[in-house]
DNA sequence: CTTGGAATGTCAACAACGCTGACTTACCCT
DNA sequence: AGGGTAAGTCAGCGTTGTTGACATTCCAAG
């Protein structure tokens, strides 16, 4: 179990970066980093009475106009009825258009309305002015390395779902 | 607010990784990857019937043994009624022991008992071989960006409670 | 064409875990 | 000794995850 514990225990300073309390480390990081991530459009929601659950619906249909409750639940998840709660309050409340499918009626096409775009824009706009005080304080090559990290990180069948391309960073 | 929408818009291709375009990868990364960060460790967690909130806890326990309930509020970022239901579980339990304090008998000092351990040891074992597969696949020097990206992401508050030191890595 | 199974989405009720408010106990300063 | 503050506990509520039951629609077999 405990492969790498020492320094230069299992193959030697190549590996430094692999011993436990590195791997420590970077759990903590991501713990913390992922509170910072989500601070400002937190605060933004709570003025609006929504939560994450919202945002993360708002954002991937803002990604893919049109896109059905299948698809996002692909993407999100979770189960339709957790996301069915969400879309419900965001379609009465207005921000969220749900049309019957042309081909297929039992589809949901998702498009988000004026007013949800609003929201997307102050959420997104939020969201980005943190990260790119990150990118810009950590500079392109740690920019390209921190991708590199996260994407390894993913559950596999998740990672399909995240569009990469134009690496050409460093 | 869209500073760098376009490649080469401002400030030219020395900024191309602070596109928009470029955020909103960084930004879906984060919420993926952060889903592969935890889906180990919730699978574990679901089969005792704990939960996320359970983890965090032992986790700092485990890495400052003696803490109180005060010094782990400060860094969960919950308040101390949250926190105080799980903990009051986890003693139950006969995972954690909380001690009153002999200097102030108002606090109390938390311990994990011998299977309070053996879980943490669990759950960190399964949390880290995911965090070396992806550490392993990404190399070092991403290693070193994905950690100075995510430090630069942390409120100044949290960073604080973020113990950074040798990275002597590249 | 009809019928049965599978897929999509909705409604209802429950559990985990955030939150605020009210409270007890203990400390400390005056 | 008394009053304010700090640490922790108990009670109750809201968001958002869960499973179960159900309506509608599609499609393929007969």
């Amino acid at each position: 179990m405990a492969e790498g514990s020492g320094p230069g225990a299992a193959g030697g300073e190549a590996l430094l970066f692999l011993t436990d309390e590195q791997l420590r480390k970077g759990i903590e990081a991501m713990f913390f980093a992922y509170r910072g991530f989500t601070a400002d459009p937190d605060r933004i929601l709570a003025e609006h009475g929504y939560g994450r659950a919202h945002h993360r619906a708002i954002h991937f249909i803002n990604r893919t106009p049109g896109t059905t409750v299948n698809n996002l639940l692909a993407i999100l998840g979770v189960t339709k009825q957790s996301l069915n709660r969400v879309l419900r309050t965001l379609v009465e409340d207005g921000l969220v258009e749900s049309r019957v499918g042309k081909r297929d009626k039992r589809e949901r096409h998702l498009f988000l309305t004026e007013r949800g775009q609003e929201l997307e824009q102050a959420l997104s706009d939020a969201q980005r002015a943190r990260m790119r005080a990150a990118y810009r304080a950590a500079g392109p090559e740690a920019v390209a390395g921190f991708r590199k990290v996260l994407e390894a990180m993913m559950e596999p069948e998740l990672r399909r779902h995240y569009v990469r391309d134009a690496e050409s960073v460093g």
